[in-house]
DNA sequence: GCCACCGGTGGC
DNA sequence: GCCACCGGTGGC
C-alpha cells in the first residue's frame, strides 16, 4: 500500500550558475545490483494523496488518487524532483529551511555548467501520508534511496534533521506542474567511497532524459559499466578496497512529463508528419515537471526542475550548434532539442 | 586539445 | 519502446 518516493529537486541553471551539480545524485537511482526486495509497503500500490501544499500555489494535481492505484503508483514512489534553485529554496518551509544548516543552501556544489537542468534538492515521499519531505543532502538521499524498499521512508524519519516533523505537518512540496518531475529508481547502491555518481539531465526534446556518470577518485569520468570494468582492471587497488560492480548503476530516472524525451522516430518515417512535434510541447507558461519512477517496485523518487521558463520556445537561438540538421527540419517546436539552450538562456528567475 | 553533451543504434 | 553504449563534436 504505501508507496514512498524519494525525490530530489533539481534546479535548472539558467545562467550558469547553476546547478549542475545538482546533478541528481546518482544514488537516487538504483544500482544494478540487486534491488532489494520490496516490501509490501513500498510497492503497493495505492497512491498517495496529497494535501495541498503550503508553499506552492500551484494547482497541482497532486498525486492523489488514492483510489486508483495505477497511475499513481508510479508517481508516488520515489521521485526526484528537479527544480529551480531559487524556487526550490523558497519552497522549503521555514521550518525546514532553518533546520539543518544544509537546507538553506544546497548541499550540492554548484558549478557552472552549460546549461542543463539539474537536481537541486531531494525529496522523498512518506509511506504513510504520502507527503513529500525534503532531504537535506544528496548523501542522505542516497542513503534513503539505497534501502527504500526495506526501509520505507516516513515523516518521522525526517526527524533526524528536522525535529518534530510528522505526518500532520504540511508537505514540503507538492507535485505540481510548476516543475519538472522525474521518478527515480529505488535501491540504487551508494557509490563507493571516494567515487561520485552524477546524473546529468538532458534538455527537453533530447532522445534521452539523462545520463549517469561515475567520477572515479582519480577524477576519471566513466560512462558505462564497460568503462567501469576496464577502469577497475587497470586500478586493482579499488578492487582490493572492496569496490565491486554491484556498486554502480547507470539507471536514470524517468521524466513524468510525457513528451520531455523525444520519441524515437521510426526510421522509415522521415516525413514530418510522422512526428509529433508540437502538440506536446510543453506549455511555455509553466515550468516543466517530471517524475521518474520505477515500475517494478513502484517506488518513486521524485525530482522536479522548476524551470520557469519555457523550455522551448522555438525561437531560440541555439546556444550550441546543432549538429544534426535533420531533426531540425521540422522546426517549429520541435526543435526542442535544444531546449537546453533555451533554458539556459532564459533569464527567468 | 579536451570533454561535456548529444545522437543514434544494437539488442532486448 | 527502452536501455546500454559509445562516436562525434561544439564549445571552451
Amino acid at each position: 500500500m504505501q508507496r514512498q518516493s524519494l525525490k530530489f529537486t533539481i534546479r535548472l541553471n539558467r545562467e550558469q550558475n547553476m546547478v549542475n551539480d545538482l546533478t541528481v545524485p546518482s544514488h537516487l537511482i538504483s544500482m544494478e545490483g540487486e534491488p532489494t526486495i520490496p516490501n509490501s509497503s513500498t510497492l503497493g500500490g495505492s497512491l498517495e494523496t496529497t494535501p495541498q501544499d503550503p508553499f506552492s500555489s500551484m494547482e497541482g494535481e497532486e498525486t492523489h488518487n488514492v483510489g486508483d492505484e495505477e497511475n499513481q503508483a508510479e508517481n508516488a514512489q520515489n521521485q526526484l524532483v528537479l527544480y529551480d534553485p531559487s524556487v526550490a529554496i523558497e519552497a522549503v518551509p521555514d521550518s525546514v529551511a532553518h533546520q539543518p544548516p544544509s537546507f538553506s543552501r544546497f548541499p550540492f556544489s554548484i558549478q557552472p555548467s552549460r546549461v542543463l537542468p539539474a537536481v537541486g534538492a531531494f525529496t522523498v515521499q512518506c509511506a504513510n501520508c504520502f507527503k513529500w519531505r525534503l532531504i537535506p543532502s544528496k548523501e542522505k538521499y542516497e542513503e534513503i534511496r539505497e534501502h527504500i524498499t526495506e526501509q520505507p521512508f516516513l515523516c518521522e524519519t525526517a526527524r533526524e534533521w528536522r525535529s518534530d516533523v510528522s505526518c500532520d505537518d504540511a508537505p514540503d512540496l507538492v507535485q505540481d506542474e510548476s516543475r519538472l518531475w522525474a521518478i527515480d529508481k529505488p535501491n540504487i547502491a551508494k557509490p563507493p567511497r571516494g567515487w561520485e555518481r552524477l546524473l546529468r539531465i538532458r534538455g527537453e526534446g533530447s532522445n534521452k532524459f539523462a545520463d549517469v556518470y561515475y567520477i572515479a577518485p582519480t577524477g576519471k569520468r566513466l560512462r558505462s559499466t564497460v568503462e567501469i570494468q576496464k577502469y577497475l582492471e587497470k586500478h586493482p587497488e579499488y578492487i582490493e578496497e572492496g569496490v565491486t560492480m554491484s556498486q554502480f548503476s547507470f539507471q536514470v530516472p524517468k521524466p513524468l512529463q510525457e513528451n520531455y524525451v523525444k520519441k524515437r522516430r521510426p526510421h522509415s518515417a522521415p516525413s514530418c508528419n510522422a512526428i509529433d512535434h508540437g502538440t506536446s510541447a510543453p506549455d511555455p507558461s509553466k515550468a516543466i515537471t517530471w517524475v521518474v519512477s520505477d515500475e517494478d517496485t513502484n517506488l518513486q523518487l521524485g525530482g522536479w526542475a522548476g524551470l520557469s521558463t519555457p523550455i522551448l520556445e522555438h525561437e531560440s537561438q541555439p546556444a550550441k550548434k546543432k549538429r544534426t540538421p535533420t531533426k531540425h527540419r521540422f522546426n517549429g517546436n520541435l526543435v526542442y532539442n535544444q531546449h537546453e539552450v533555451s533554458v539556459e538562456q532564459s533569464p527567468q528567475l
